[in-house]
DNA sequence: GTCGCTGCAAAACGTTTGCATTTAG
DNA sequence: CTAAATGCAAACGTTTTGCAGCGAC
């Protein structure tokens, strides 16, 4: 028997990541683990790839690559779409950025960073996008990944459906 | 507080859907539903939509657009790509069929029928699809729903890693 | 000088659309 | 006769790739 307090199963996230109090650190920080990922893999951090991730860090809601690469042209003209691209790639595969469905299109990314995992709703009226968290929803999950004998790696868990203020616009 | 038995909490299903005992009867009850919405919105249930969902009745595993149509190909070889989409769109919007993502590249389609709502565990190694089905992560999931103010159309949850199988080939 | 990195343009990919033709009631 | 349905090919939007030139150690 599992016993457990009603209160405590969902925490609610604001719409985007809260900007660390200590930015400039922040970022030096996760510039750093992106250059030991890159160094590790004999690769180098340039100037191109430091501004796609500061672009990353200063925006406050989920990008497509397309976005991304708005943002970037506006602090570097030169840089072109398939660096944006190939970047974007790299920071997956160093764990600092994740991909999230959009709801039809192109992919959304957002900086994982030290964020704690959560799970999206998606508003496919508006777009916005919603983040949440359920320990005891992970835990079930957990329960039925150990009952196949799965071995998870990532996963994606995606609502769709019409946030509070496009319902109320609705009726 | 909650309680709940241990045992009660992860369904696993095979990795494919059970194909009713009377097939000949479940067919034509699909086909009945798909004809009933199609006449509601002024079409018809033709020859070609009909082999499409026949080919998707047979079917015991996810299938892309591409497999299906080379499925349904076999049947009627005259049949256009185009026509597939179209009509997996049709099947998605009377709700026979659901779609699934895949790890990249194209989308996978389910036959959804009566099946009760369950997500999935997809190999990055074999491609594997596997089902699982939890009342508690729904409960917790509508929870954080209700919480949020949110209205749910749908949802998927998908796990990705590697099936007991690919796991122990590698170490 | 080497090797990685870049921007560009072209290709690739899955999907959708326009259109002329066929089909069904 | 009309409206829907089809197959084809072209268009589409997103992402990837080939390649020649550039740049950093």
């Amino acid at each position: 028997m599992i016993r457990l307090r009603k209160d405590a199963e969902v925490t609610l996230f604001p719409s985007h990541a809260q900007k660390p109090a200590d930015f400039q650190h922040w970022l030096g920080s996760l510039r750093g683990r992106f250059e030991d990922y890159l160094t590790k893999q004999g690769l180098n951090l340039t100037k191109q790839r430091e501004t796609i991730l500061h672009c990353l860090t200063e925006a406050d809601q989920h990008l497509t690559a397309e976005q991304i690469y708005d943002q970037v042209k506006k602090k570097d003209a030169s840089i072109g779409r398939a660096t944006v691209f190939r970047t974007i790639k790299l920071l997956q595969e160093c764990g600092l950025v994740d991909e999230i469905a959009s709801l039809r299109g192109s992919a959304k990314f957002e900086l994982k960073a030290d964020r704690p995992h959560h799970d999206h709703m998606i508003c496919v009226e508006c777009g916005r996008i919603l983040e949440f968290q359920s320990p005891m929803m992970e835990k079930f999950q957990d329960e039925a990944i150990r009952k196949q004998g799965f071995t998870a790696l990532w996963h994606r868990h995606e609502i769709f459906g019409r946030c509070k203020l496009c319902q109320k616009q609705r009726s």
